[in-house]
DNA sequence: ACGCTATATGTCGGTTGCTGATATATATAG
DNA sequence: CTATATATATCAGCAACCGACATATAGCGT
């Protein structure tokens, strides 16, 4: 078992499976949404890291179905995966909030650019 | 100008030079704090992604000193680091609350794996 | 009929960043 | 004189991501 931290576009994966089963076309569009634009999920990426991520039991292949003449395979979160998602999200949010901790409370060490003014 | 996300060994990194500047072994202690022991920066991590981070622009060498007889460089985080991690932050912020928002709202499609019992 | 865009899945070479091991050196404690 | 802590550094290997390409159907405009 894996347990390296989740990389963003896997984090985003299991973020958008979270609430309902999606097929892969789906999540680069709901990815596209979740991220407001800031992050297009390649195919390469994706189909790849779905594989990944059923090899890993963290999503499993929920249906196969065809809409409109294209073929889809849907998948959804499974338990593990759940619970990774809820444990890097936890743990992100800690490192978040320290980050934003230190940013806020920085020192007199901080840098001053050279062009700028008081 | 690479604009991938950050993994976590180097958000971390410039979350731990965000108060103050700090050399490479104790940013290796640092980082254990920050993260309750968690993550263990191990030094090929460390000193290949300082490299890095000086030669994108993100950190820069404040000094190097010697300290009972052992021999320190410390790093301090630039404007472009400050503003990278900024915007990081406030970045994974929106992920983590979405995918908190998503985990509590799941739907009956819920899991129910093989050996489950009612 | 033809081309373009959207939908939909997939492969593959190349790059990047992290891991784990190894190396080097000084100071302190036992 | 050995072990541990402090401190920096390199390198082979690997896993995930990126970008480009391939394939196919549906629908819309001209």
């Amino acid at each position: 078992m894996n347990e390296r931290p989740l990389q963003e576009p896997t984090l985003l994966l299991l973020t958008a499976l979270a609430d309902e089963p999606r097929h892969g076309y789906g999540l680069i569009q709901e990815i596209d949404a979740i991220s407001q634009g800031r992050v297009r999920m390649r195919t390469g990426t994706l189909y790849g890291a779905l594989d990944r991520l059923v090899q890993q039991g963290l999503i499993r292949v929920e249906r196969e179905e065809v809409v409109d003449g294209r073929a889809r395979k849907v998948y959804a979160l499974a338990e593990a995966g759940r619970d990774v998602l809820a444990a890097e999200t936890e743990r992100l949010r800690a490192v978040v909030a320290e980050a934003e901790r230190r940013l806020a409370a920085r020192r007199a060490h901080a840098v001053r650019p050279k062009g700028a003014l008081a």
